[in-house]
DNA sequence: GTCGTTGCAAAGACTTTGCATGTGA
DNA sequence: TCACATGCAAAGTCTTTGCAACGAC
């Protein structure tokens, strides 16, 4: 990431050379779309969004069809490379599948996400009755949190 | 409703005569798109996307066009009459906020959708925890619940 | 009659599709 | 080589905006 502006990023724990190598095993051919979005999420601190992304790799010169990348998300998410994340707009956004299950916190007003740890214990357990009364299979669930952030907060009043 | 076709319908809690009473105590003008959003809404048994609602009501025989619904949701939703939901998909839905407090279980093959009542104090409890560690205002969360339900399920084994 | 509401048309944002061209293995 | 991958253009869906006309009070 050159000056990727907006978006920030923070070292991850998974690496691009980890995200190509579930690609190679999927004996997919490494194309530098593929090398861009694995770099990218790799290094990406906050899920992302397709226009997200163009901008992105644009802004470092790395140019990039959007056609292109909603067909490669859509393969990566496939795979389980990435999930998507709803985050209260109307945009799709993904993030890496490889990490631990996690949640979100939102600023309505900036929009900055922050990664939150959630005890699900009781989450899933609720899933789990859920799944038995209703008769439903494959259940599981999305759980984000919405606010007002301190620097938003302070700005208003 | 006469013959509205793919949405399903029950009897609610709350009846177009008590969100016609909140319109009028909010000093505006009782139009017939505000007649019938007030209908719908007390009569719906499922989250209403802006489509869904233009549809349903032309199928009715109530020509409603599109923008105004749009403009009307809003307000609905300041006022505190509607709220809006994510069903994981892009649209934007919309359910009477009248009601109780309660979360969606989603089909994710057919999208029907089926209220769940949730034991919410452990959530309120993170809600709460987030809230401070994180320092934002106004913490609120959105929770679904996703999954395949029976009828879809046996179709498909 | 007034001013809140509405309807229409056009634009905007995001996403999907079809097809011809390009390229990694 | 050749099947997979890409880029472009066009269309599709949902939503927003601007403005003139309408109608509830």
């Amino acid at each position: 990431m050159t000056n990727a502006t907006q978006l920030r990023y923070y070292v991850h724990m998974h690496t691009q050379e980890e995200i190509l190598a579930v690609w190679r095993s999927h004996t997919v051919r490494l194309t530098k779309t593929r090398t861009a979005l694995a770099q990218l999420f790799a290094e990406a601190r906050a899920p992302l969004s397709v226009p997200d992304i163009v901008r992105v790799l644009c802004l470092g010169g790395r140019e990039v069809n959007k056609t292109t990348v909603y067909r490669e998300l859509e393969r990566m998410q496939n795979i389980g490379i990435i999930a998507s994340v709803h985050l209260g707009d109307r945009r799709q956004y993904y993030e890496l599948a490889l990490n631990d299950h996690h949640h979100h916190l939102v600023c309505v007003r900036c929009e900055r996400v922050e990664d939150i740890a959630v005890d699900e214990k009781n989450l899933l357990a609720q899933e789990a009755r859920v799944s038995c009364e209703k008769n439903f299979t494959s259940v599981r669930h999305a759980l984000e949190f919405f606010g007002v952030c301190k620097m938003c907060h302070s700005v208003t009043t």
